[in-house]
DNA sequence: CCTGCCGCCTGCGCGC
DNA sequence: TGCGCGCAGGCGGCAG
């Protein structure tokens, strides 16, 4: 659920109200949420007490905070929640994880309804954990290359929105800003890949760019409860979506009815008129 | 290598 | 009122 604008805001919450504190107990609660930490849960906690967290950390989806030479690695998945509070506030039954610290202050605590996100310590991953090292770098980044995105995007044979989805050729996006940018870009989700124009994939970058500019300035979408900043707050950029979750709308752009198509085994909401179907699309 | 499908989970809203 | 179904923002693993 949450994409890139999201795991940001929350990224930018745990900068304020983590970074440079020291863990006193850390405990996973439920056992999913450290299944990727083939050592156990135990060993997983083990392994953060005590340490410092330094400068949170994120590419595409992906969080780590620092701890020393090496890392805890967030993923927020669908509904995963990062949120620090009073430290005396009951422990709700979606408490995957809560940590502690020595100062005695807000405590952090992983909320996690579906279960699809995880937790992970990386030995030496303070700068680029190897478990994550998969991921191509996000479009924010200033590792991300443009012309080699635009490279390997055309030589792809799929559709542009499956490329766009896909974490290891361009981080960050997912079902709604894929949607939301292809909108702003003027382009069909079926559009195949490889008879793309330059002129396409600058636009698309660009729109990509300017949704998430957008999207991290009103912290974030909050469809519903599932998404929080760290405060416990939604973000409101909701508001601001011009084709997600607005099937039978106007388009903001020219007022044709926005539709919803069945892709991937999810929904993609586009306009009709500005986005035309392509002759030869793929799926 | 690339592509696309599948399963992992819980909870909500809808139609019957 | 209750039930079954479809749906939800993601990812890794795996087969072809």
């Amino acid at each position: 659920m949450p994409e890139l604008p999201e795991v940001e805001t929350v990224r930018d919450g745990l900068q304020r109200h983590v970074s440079g504190r020291t863990f006193a107990t850390a405990r996973v609660l439920h056992p999913r949420a450290a299944r990727r930490h083939l050592a156990g849960p135990e060993d997983f906690a083990a392994a953060l007490r005590g340490g410092t967290v330094g400068d949170i950390r994120r590419r595409g989806k992906y969080l780590w905070l620092p701890v020393g030479a090496d890392a805890l690695i967030v993923h927020l998945g669908m509904s995963g929640q990062l949120i620090v509070g009073e430290p005396e506030r009951p422990v709700t039954p979606h408490v995957r994880a809560r940590f502690t610290f020595t100062d005695g202050g807000p405590d952090l605590r992983f909320v996690d309804q579906r279960t699809f996100g995880h937790l992970s310590f990386s030995p030496g991953g303070a700068e680029l954990p190897p478990a994550i090292a998969h991921i191509a770098p996000d479009p924010l980044e200033p590792a991300f290359d443009d012309e080699f995105f635009a490279k390997r995007l055309r030589m792809r044979r799929t559709s542009i929105k499956r490329a766009l989805l896909d974490q290891s050729l361009i981080s960050g996006v997912g079902n709604i800003y894929a949607d939301e940018s292809l909108w702003r870009a003027r382009l069909h989700w079926a559009r195949g890949t490889d008879a793309l124009r330059r002129g396409d994939v600058v636009r698309v970058l660009a729109a990509i760019r300017a949704v998430f500019a957008a999207a991290i300035g009103a912290g974030g979408t909050s469809f519903d409860s599932l998404y929080v900043q760290v405060n416990g707050q939604g973000g409101y950029f909701d508001r601001e979506l011009a084709v997600y979750g607005r099937s039978g709308e106007p388009c903001p752009r020219c007022g044709t009815a926005v539709r919803r198509d069945k892709f991937m085994n999810r929904s993609s909401f586009s306009c009709p008129t500005c986005q035309p179907r392509p002759r030869q699309g793929r799926w």
